[in-house]
RNA sequence: GUUCCUGUAGCUCAGUAGGAUAGAGCGAUUGCCUCCUAAGCAAUAGGCCGCUGGUUCGACUCCAGUCAGGAACGCCA
């Protein structure tokens, strides 16, 4: 389906191009006087400097040839030349009418689907998820499902950290404390056990303590630096510790992600593009991008037009070892061979900003994609405390995500059973559902480039622009509708008629905006907008709540219209809420 | 030092072809439950849009400078 605004642009394009002036000039905006109109187009003043006229007469002229009128009703010429618009109202509720009946609510699908690949979540293994990994999971999760309601092939990639130092520190830990496993005997040429021999909590103090000890004890650093070595060069019984590794790690991220609502494609990690690394160097070799420079391998990529120094890609390092970069190239030759991406989309701190600028500019200069790939980096911000300053626990720790989504949960189950009498398995079950909208709305709902503050009262708080403000708008809607239909009143079929109030009016003109909603939310890859705009509708839909008694209308075809709003608005908002990775609970 | 990002109400944040009176929420104050969830709705107060200059008929928006906070700047990821 066409979006309002389109319908809008093309009749006054016409009237434009009719009156002899350029079409391009009838771009429709919403009005930033709502008390004036709904649509404004400024066009007139725009084009009075080409035409050497005055934008008011301009104005008029095009309103003077204003033929075609479907949507536009009332229109008028304003003072310095604004051309201002309210929807014809019949032609609303048919839109909204063909809305409901249309796949996807009449979102506009991409003639030509792309496929995506997002690259998100990006946890170490072994590590425990913390608070740093919660943004690139949800606003990554979202843009995700953003692009493929825009009708987009889309493939989220974990891109795990599972190669590398922290490997060979584990090992080495491993084998100090267990030196009689088979892994560890040199000789030991039959099967490896199946089980693992430590649990994910083990597997999660082992990391650190190995850390720790690598940093003080120049012995077990290189010992785990050989370790490291030995693993890279497919020793194994290393290699068989490692998959031990991935298999504890994994299974306990998947169940921390699966709480989250975040979902996995692929579960690739830094180890899968291993093997096309030594390729790769030597393609760039010998095609002549890469070149040493003070004993280490590195690819140009400095450009003209730049402001600033771009410090080269570098690809191996002196000891001939590879890193972050080396992987991320490595990474993209393997997806252009399995998948040949239309785009890439990476999400991560946007501290890293100047690393995929690199990566990106060298993967395309030496070909390994190409140049039409787009490469994007979503750069976001810290998630800070109260205090201003980065999240931490409360004696100044790193927060474990668990233990974040525990804490909400715990504030949220206070709430909803302090407020209402609930049975107490609905109230638990509830509270993890509004607990995690609370959470991801909060995230989602200001802009991802940006720092912001973490506040567990403010974000569970269910007034304002909260996550359960609008679970709770959608269970307001959804009880009426339950006791519609408990009238014994079918809920198929039903049709919006013109509105009849302005809170209707008002309720009509924002659930008339969804396609664009997910259009813009698409192009910018903002997921904030969309937050924005539920959180108008929400509010539109409370206020034509508050003024109208829907179940007790007397006028058959008017609350039969009545329901059929409600439906809409329903499902326009589980709609936006599953883009940004939650859902509604059925009573709250 | 160089470059980038941020600066909007007491607090947390919106605000793009430059446009009309700069918007929300929280907090404060005040109304509204005989009625579909008052976890709601309606209203009031609260602003040199960091500062200075420039471009323009018109600047929160574009440009230059300046102050403040944060970040990045080859062998970590």
């Amino acid at each position: 389906m066409k979006k309002i605004i389109d319908y809008l642009e093309e009749e006054l394009g016409a009237a434009f191009e009719k009156a002899g002036y350029d079409r391009g000039l009838a771009k429709v905006t919403l009005s930033n006087r709502p008390d004036l109109c709904e649509y404004q187009c400024n066009g007139a003043m725009a084009g009075a400097k080409a035409y050497h006229k005055a934008p008011f007469m301009i104005a008029e002229d095009v309103i003077a040839n204003l033929t075609e009128k479907r949507y536009i009703g009332a229109v008028e010429a304003v003072k310095p030349g604004f051309i201002n618009m309210k929807l014809d109202e019949e032609a609303v509720a048919s839109y909204l009418n063909e809305m409901r009946t249309s796949k996807d609510l009449g979102i506009e699908k991409a003639k030509e689907p792309q496929m995506i690949v997002v690259d998100y979540g990006g946890p170490n293994v072994a590590k425990p998820l913390h608070v740093g990994h919660l943004r690139s999971a949800v606003i990554g999760e979202s843009v995700k499902r953003i692009a493929r309601k825009a009708g987009h092939k889309v493939l989220g990639d974990i891109h795990l950290g599972d190669w590398g130092y922290q490997m060979g520190l584990i090992i080495t830990e491993l084998k100090e404390r267990q030196p009689s496993l088979p892994y560890f005997n040199e000789d030991f040429a039959g099967e490896y056990p199946k089980e693992a021999p430590f649990t994910i909590s083990e597997l999660e103090e082992i990391y650190p303590t190995a850390s720790a000890k690598a940093k003080e004890d120049d012995t077990y650093r290189e010992a785990a630096l050989h370790a490291t070595y030995l693993l890279q060069n497919g020793h194994r019984g290393y290699t068989a510790v490692w998959r031990h590794i991935m298999d504890v790690s994994v299974a306990d991220l998947k169940k921390n992600y699966d709480h989250l609502n975040v979902e996995f494609d692929l579960w690739k990690g830094e180890s899968d593009a291993q093997s096309d690394i030594p390729d790769m160097i030597g393609r760039l070799k010998a095609d002549g991008f890469a070149h040493m420079d003070q004993g280490a391998l590195v690819i140009d990529v400095q450009e003209e037009a730049d402001t600033k120094e771009i410090p080269p890609c570098m690809v191996q390092k002196s000891d001939g070892a590879s890193l972050y970069g080396t992987t991320d190239l490595a990474t993209l030759v393997q997806r252009q061979r399995d998948y040949q991406p239309d785009k890439v989309i990476y999400l991560a701190d946007k501290r890293q900003e100047l690393h995929f600028v690199q990566v990106f500019r060298a993967a395309k200069k030496s070909g390994i994609v190409p140049e039409s790939t787009g490469l994007f980096f979503l750069g976001f911000g810290t998630m800070n405390g109260k205090d201003g300053k980065p999240f931490k626990t409360r004696e100044g720790g790193i927060m474990r995500l668990e233990d974040l989504i525990a804490d909400i949960e715990k504030e949220m189950y206070k709430k909803i059973t302090d407020n209402r009498t609930v049975e107490e398995a609905d109230a638990a079950a509830t509270a993890k559902i509004v607990g995690l909208a609370a959470l991801k709305y909060g995230d989602l709902s200001n802009q991802a480039a940006k720092d912001y503050v973490f506040d567990v009262d403010r974000f569970t708080s269910f007034e304002g622009n909260t996550g359960p403000y609008i679970l709770y708008t959608i269970v307001r809607i959804k009880s009426i509708l339950n006791k519609y239909a408990a009238e014994g009143e079918g809920l198929e079929g039903l049709t919006a008629t013109a509105a009849g109030s302005d809170g209707e009016k008002a309720l009509h003109l924002e659930a008339a905006k969804y396609n664009e909603v997910m259009a813009v939310a698409y192009e910018e890859l903002a997921p904030h907008k969309i937050c924005a705009y539920i959180y108008d509708l929400a509010n539109a839909f409370n206020r034509f709540y508050h003024e109208t008694k829907i179940l007790a209308e007397e006028d058959a075809e008017r609350k039969r219209s009545y329901i059929a709003l409600l439906i809409l608005v329903k499902d326009i908002l589980e709609s936006c809420i599953d883009v940004l990775g939650f859902e509604a609970p059925e009573r709250m």
